[in-house]
DNA sequence: GTGAAAGCGCTAACAA
DNA sequence: TTGTTAGCGCTTTCAC
């Protein structure tokens, strides 16, 4: 007989592990533990065999048993409502950095803008992650109840709610800069508002600081003055722009809840005819890429969404740092700003 | 001494554990375990007890525990060269879409087009993944020797190589869409090429592939009509067409590895007075949304990039079922097609 | 330079 | 219904 047979082979389904790495070499597990780690305290020849052993065997160490035994790895989830929605992926350019930085790791899941799946992947992320970050739509109390004892970060949060890290952004200031551009730079009067699905939590604050500024200006606002666009998409935009077209032909203006939506609005405004900006003033919120390269290009309120990303990640640590911190009462802030371009 | 110290309160820093929820209980961990998990097998008021003192604890599960006893959960990590990448979204969705359904994780990487840092965020992806899925320009040698037993998926691959997975693009077929109609259907005879950055993988396979299908209409073809784009974004597009076109003033139609780089293409020309189509057809590759956005909207030849993203997942699906198995010689593929729209 | 033993936090199997 | 035991795969003592 030969000893060829202590050249074991990979049995599909199971993973060789360090104690099949040490048998083969003839080592304790310490040792391979020893060469695999690259610390000292072994002998060359002893780290070559082993090292050869693990080869041999296809050997991976255990994320878990390591992850166990060394207690400093740190995941952080991050849900998104739709990966392909273009404001992500400034936001997760951001979180990644930060992660990166300190040596974490990211998962991510997508909700696909439904409420159930929201929850639904809140729960599947939380199985792997120490914190979770994301856009929800999901009331607090709910959050809470499925998923006890996991720090969460939320983005564009209403202010007011408690037992949740969270990041904001100032929308009334950003709502205003869209207002008081279309009014006082545009001479803009009889301007409508597209605002985003019901269920999106910052679109009621997008809305109410766009009329709240409208009447400040002694201009008309309301349900007359207002469109829901069904998605946050271009098609969404040009839906809701027809629809608010209608009710208001004679408008010369339209606030936009975010770029996507401003961009189906000018879509829709050309195929009726209207000229942009000479009939009618469009305005976005966001300040995606894309308004650069729509034609005329979009002016957008633009928000620093990597900050967003960033900022959502020290919160994060901050939470992971004391479980036990009272919630904030002033969480960080993202200051959006207005960026001129054709389309006003 | 006293035995206060069986009172262990939750100390930053420290989770609390199943023993100290038992403890606190007064129950046994493996009571614990059953009210979490929400199995049979425990009273009603024990149940309710136990889990009052979780909650109390603010006691979650480790994952690592978990991971290590059940040996039943899987992570697959994505590594992208840029995660702002217009490009992107369409394969993540792919990829979270399979993976959702299998139960798995997805934790995500994002090289920054950097080849140094791309090996180094496999390397940390795969401290917490089964296995990877990435568009990488390390060489197959240097993956195989930095991430010993690894199993990895490479998108956009070209073939003939061995020793990972890999899913197919055939770019050939697509570059051939794309020069067919700029030659049959708009009868254009000189024919510029916008190729990719030198790094990238697949950007020598479709220059390759659009020159080859040149030639074969007898139009000239090389180094003199070419120019390559620094960066595969828009402004890269720019750059590099006004550089063809100083070569070449008397282009009539150009080919762009990517859309980014075509919509650039079609910025420049505008500014450099020509109109596209009258004058010079553009046409791009990928179909991104955007193109439809842009004006004239752009012609593109499509790739389904969920479906990238989605037969990745199987190829990783395979490899980890079967870690012995083969490189198999006909690796997925992704067929192009060629969506006709203004630029042309 | 190397090995033996203990234990990280959890759950399956079995015992009570 | 509940508790005890063992062990998942790894690394950190501490011996040798």
């Amino acid at each position: 007989m030969t000893v060829q047979h202590l050249e074991r082979k990979p049995v599909p389904g199971r993973r060789a592990t360090i104690g099949d790495v040490a048998e083969l070499a003839g080592v304790s597990k310490q040792t391979v533990s020893r060469a695999i780690n690259d610390k000292g305290e072994i002998g060359a020849a002893t780290k070559e065999r082993v090292l050869e052993a693990a080869r041999s065997l296809g050997y991976r160490p255990s994320r878990f048993a390591r992850g166990l035994r060394l207690q400093d790895s740190v995941t952080v989830g991050l849900l998104l409502s739709d990966v392909t929605n273009p404001y992500y992926p400034e936001v997760a350019s951001g979180v990644l950095e930060v992660a990166e930085d300190r040596g974490w790791h990211v998962v991510v899941g997508d909700s696909r803008g439904d409420r159930r799946r929201e929850l639904e992947a809140l729960q599947v992320l939380a199985r792997q992650a120490d914190a979770l970050i994301g856009q929800c739509s999901s009331p607090d109390e709910e959050l809470a109840r499925e998923l006890p004892g996991v720090p969460i970060v939320l983005l564009d949060h209403p202010p007011g709610h408690r037992g949740h890290g969270s990041v904001r952004i100032d929308f009334t200031s950003g709502m205003r800069q869209a207002v008081d551009h279309l009014v006082l730079d545009r001479g803009r009067r009889r301007i409508g508002v597209l605002e985003g699905t019901p269920r999106a939590n910052p679109a009621t604050e997008r809305r109410l600081s766009a009329e709240q500024r409208l009447r400040e200006h002694g201009l008309p606002a309301g349900a007359d003055w207002t469109a829901h666009a069904v998605s946050h998409t271009v098609a969404g935009g040009e839906a809701a722009l027809a629809e608010l077209l209608t009710a208001r032909p004679d408008m010369d203006g339209v606030v936009c809840y975010n770029d996507q939506i401003a961009i189906g609005a000018m879509r829709e405004l050309k195929r009726a005819g209207r000229r942009v900006p000479a009939d009618v003033s469009v305005i976005g919120f966001d300040g995606l890429p894309l308004g650069e390269l729509v034609t005329p290009s979009l002016t957008s309120v633009h928000i620093d969404k990597a900050r967003l990303g960033r900022l959502a990640v020290q919160e994060v640590a901050r939470l992971l740092a004391d479980p036990t911190a009272p919630p904030v009462p002033d969480a960080p802030v993202v200051h959006p700003e207005l960026v001129v371009r054709g389309s006003t």
